[in-house]
DNA sequence: CGCATTTTTGATCAAGTTCAATATCAGTGG
DNA sequence: CCACTGATATTGAACTTGATCAAAAATGCG
């Protein structure tokens, strides 16, 4: 089993290996869910902290005529935030998106958990810091880009999101969301995520068959996505507070 | 000078006076703004801790050709989270949209008042979150609603938001934004922003001129927009942490 | 193989963009 | 107080992107 988690938050500091044990200790409790089941729903009060352990799973909210945006995507190592208790009730809802296991972590164990090092804290702020801002650059991409450049930038933000949990092998990570979802993330209608997809295609930057994603030209994509990875704090920001370093 | 920092906590808990004062000795070193100033600049390392206390500012990025979106809106009494230090550089811009006043905080005297109390620190992740699920319904707004509903939850959420913090008199409030400002928020074009403020203003739904918004029909303004307040989180849900009741 | 889901294609349509011009407004100096 | 200026708001017309509707092809799965 690997502990993409542990792998993800390394993204930004190196932990030491008692943090990473403590950390392990909280997958004990997993629970298995089939695509399309519920995680967690709207309105109803928050009860643990989810932990995706392996597939995917995204956060999303429905309008009363059931159109649905897909708000957030959340991959192996992807974490549902802890402090999310303070609210009374959740204010989206979270579906696997694929077949997924999930940890599901006693708050008050994670909390103990976390306060019991202060890298481990940083840690935990610097992932919801790094969510906050894929939102945000989530609202660009809505905002400014133009479908074709949208479904660049997702497709890029997939690929190195994945890469950064170690579940890319050569060019190629799962991707198993159909295209009804992939246009529920770019709020696109399903024949133009299809139509849009084609031209990412024949333009020879990517291939996408059988719930794989094979990045073809990864330079040209990013080119064509005017993709910037800044926002995901991929960098290890936190190597000043290196548990080997000190 | 009104609180709106402690006014807008107190949507989620009634603070004690102890902590009020402490909030409020927070608001020391102020700082002026002219409309259009820059208050963060994307890339920078982050530096203090900003609390609006006057004015409006917004955060926004911005794309190599020029296309801008703003990503939030900060009124008074929104602040700049402080757990935004644990990143080496600001990820998005923050300005000011009109001539504001903010206050500055040294992070580690925030960090401070903070921890001094559980209520408060507990009212910060509220106000965290509340910033958090507005980004995300902002996402739902762009990929899901028209022009014409997103444009009305714009005013509805702002409409709410200021009166939340004492900033509307009657049915008006300061909006003193542009239309082109507008226009970066919603990801619209200046000229489709325009034609469909006329259609709220013909439908009776609003007014809007001279910097001030005049809400005329907020029934009909929540319905056109399929508004629903719950992700504001205002319902005062840490009521069971209130100080008065302790 | 057979059924349901997903992907793909075609044709028409509508929402929103772009470009360009004009009107209005706020402020400034005379 | 008025004329001048730059910014903002408004209008019109042509155009483009992406939506919608409907059907066909491909795929996955029991």
């Amino acid at each position: 089993m690997p502990h993409h988690f542990i792998r993800k938050l390394e993204n930004f500091v190196r932990l030491s290996a008692d943090e990473k044990a403590s950390l392990e200790r909280l997958e004990r409790h997993k629970r298995s869910y089939a695509a399309g089941e519920d995680i967690a729903v709207e309105g109803e009060p928050p009860d643990r902290v989810n932990l995706v352990l392996s597939g995917w799973a995204c956060r999303h909210r429905a309008l009363s005529d059931g159109r649905r945006q897909i708000v957030g995507l959340l991959l192996p190592g992807d974490l549902c935030d802890a402090r999310v208790f303070v609210l009374k009730q959740m204010d989206h809802s979270i579906s696997a998106l694929t077949a997924a296991t999930i940890a599901r972590v006693d708050k008050d164990e994670f909390v103990a958990t976390t306060d019991a090092s202060a890298r481990l804290t940083r840690a935990l702020w610097w992932n919801t810091l790094v969510e906050e801002s894929t939102a945000r650059e989530w609202l660009v991409n809505m905002g400014q880009r133009t479908a074709l450049e949208r479904m660049a930038h997702l497709f890029c933000e997939i690929f190195l999101r994945m890469r950064a949990v170690g579940l890319v092998q050569e060019r190629t990570c799962d991707l198993l969301m159909t295209q009804a979802e992939i246009s529920e993330i770019l709020g696109l209608s399903a024949v133009h995520t299809n139509r849009t997809l084609q031209v990412l295609r024949a333009e020879g930057l990517l291939s996408l068959t059988r719930g794989r994603l094979e990045v073809l030209d990864l330079e040209g994509l990013i080119a064509t996505a005017e993709f910037d990875a800044n926002y995901l704090h991929l960098d290890r920001e936190g190597a000043a507070h290196d548990a080997n370093a000190v």
